[in-house]
DNA sequence: ACCGCGCAGATTGTGCACAATTGTGGAGGC
DNA sequence: GCCTCCACAATTGTGCACAATCTGCGCGGT
């Protein structure tokens, strides 16, 4: 309310006195990493850094910051003298984002499989409450809650095989496949995910050998083929396509 | 403010005139991060922001921001209110880090080895140039050439798999490779990788199925090996472990 | 003599003002 | 009528001053 007016409060920060300043930033990188994950901001949305700060009630300077560090985690796309933008992949950034992930999930994988049996309980207890989280957005038809439970799914199996840094890897890539989704989702595309994940809780409760890996990449397999790869390509791609013969005479 | 002094200088930034400026970043970031990997710059450093700046000639803001980017590639470790100083990777996290570099490279390894015969000269060029350049590094005994050359030449398997995502992660995990090794390296070692090398290129043109992919996972289990990653856990661990017995009685 | 307390110096953190750059709309010329 | 150029508005980039915080050291009390 208020401060729209040009004159300045004599106390600019009100709360900022509070200690609780450390995770600020990290409270505002998930906020906005949650909000494109789930398309409230989808591809090429113009971040300017005052909107933001309003938003948040933080100052323009650790917008700065956070954007900073999304750009690193190639979320965001940051042009110089422009701005800041929500990362617009292209096909082929797409496609490796897959690849590697299938790269990764994998070794989780075979490493889960590894594990003695039975699995201690409390991994199996997070898998089943995971199991029935989805289930549950399933049915309500929450995608929102769906695409963020999906991607916590696939995290919650790199953290039990126990490669921080990996699970740290996958996390980035995790959050450019949804940004991959969102820009290239196919109209009539069902993420039904849930069910997959079911038969690999299943299939690691079970462990019939290589099962479980193998339903792990053709989920992967099956969620990127769910993308339209193909026509999107980018505009300035499209353009030089369209206009090469334009170009060679002269 | 009071807008201070009256005499405004007339230019305050006499050399940021140049436009060759949005590079300088990513040089400075460039530039320290060698010196971090062979080893000016060990572990634990104090990297104090004002003396950074002088030594490059910019900022401290400037400073700060590529403090920011090494700590997001965990490089660097920032303590809130004390600084910044170079990352002292736990001999967990070393191991984290090598486990992930099997990861990758073993699918690195795996795809250029699928790849079809003969490969394409402008890649067994680069691969026998890679070649001579770190045998000639060795003869020179030249241990900052043969680290950088080392890192760069599983970087250039990366990039001839094609996969720019992938290759980038690498890119992250050689760094802190080069890190742990700072960091656990016995006296005695002799990091003599210049000969793995040799091996897996000829392995990977003669294309024996499967040979460069392992030869590839024993360079790194070898370049691990040669750590010493049990005694010195960090310093707080050592000092509990060796107090144990006087804390139990009482 | 030892412990705690508090002050001083140094270093990092942050808001702010202003410079630089880009995009846009309108006036003038061809 | 259309194109060009210019000036203005909006936004990002950067230096700077100052505030907050931490470390080290000396002093006084017990």
């Amino acid at each position: 309310m208020t401060t729209t007016s040009p004159a300045k409060p004599a106390r600019r920060t009100p709360r900022a006195r509070t200690g609780a300043r450390a995770s600020a930033e990290s409270r505002i990188v998930r906020s906005i990493g949650e909000a494109i994950a789930d398309r409230r901001l989808p591809p090429g949305t113009k971040l300017t850094e005052e909107s933001l700060a309003e938003a948040f009630g933080v100052s323009r300077e650790r917008v700065r910051k956070v954007l900073l560090l999304l750009a690193q985690r190639r979320v965001v796309t940051l042009i110089p003298n422009r701005g800041a933008f929500v990362a617009k992949p292209t096909p082929k950034e797409a496609r490796e984002v897959f690849e590697a992930r299938r790269v990764i999930e994998r070794a989780i994988m075979e490493r889960l499989e590894r594990m003695p049996r039975p699995l201690p309980d409390d991994v199996l207890d997070k898998l089943r409450g995971h199991g029935a989280l989805e289930d549950a957005a399933e049915l309500a038809a929450d995608r929102k809650a769906m695409i963020r439970l999906s991607g916590q799914f696939h995290l919650l199996l790199a953290e039990f095989a126990g490669n921080a840094t990996l699970t740290g890897i996958l996390a980035d890539l995790i959050d450019r496949s949804s940004l991959a989704i969102a820009a290239f989702e196919r109209r009539s595309s069902h993420t039904c995910s849930a069910d997959d994940h079911r038969r690999l809780i299943a299939a690691l409760i079970g462990n019939a050998p290589g099962e479980a890996t193998a339903l792990m990449i053709d989920h992967l397999d099956e969620v990127e083929r769910q993308l339209d790869l193909e026509a999107k390509a980018d505009t300035r791609i499209d353009l030089k396509a369209i206009f090469a013969d334009e170009h060679e005479p002269a």
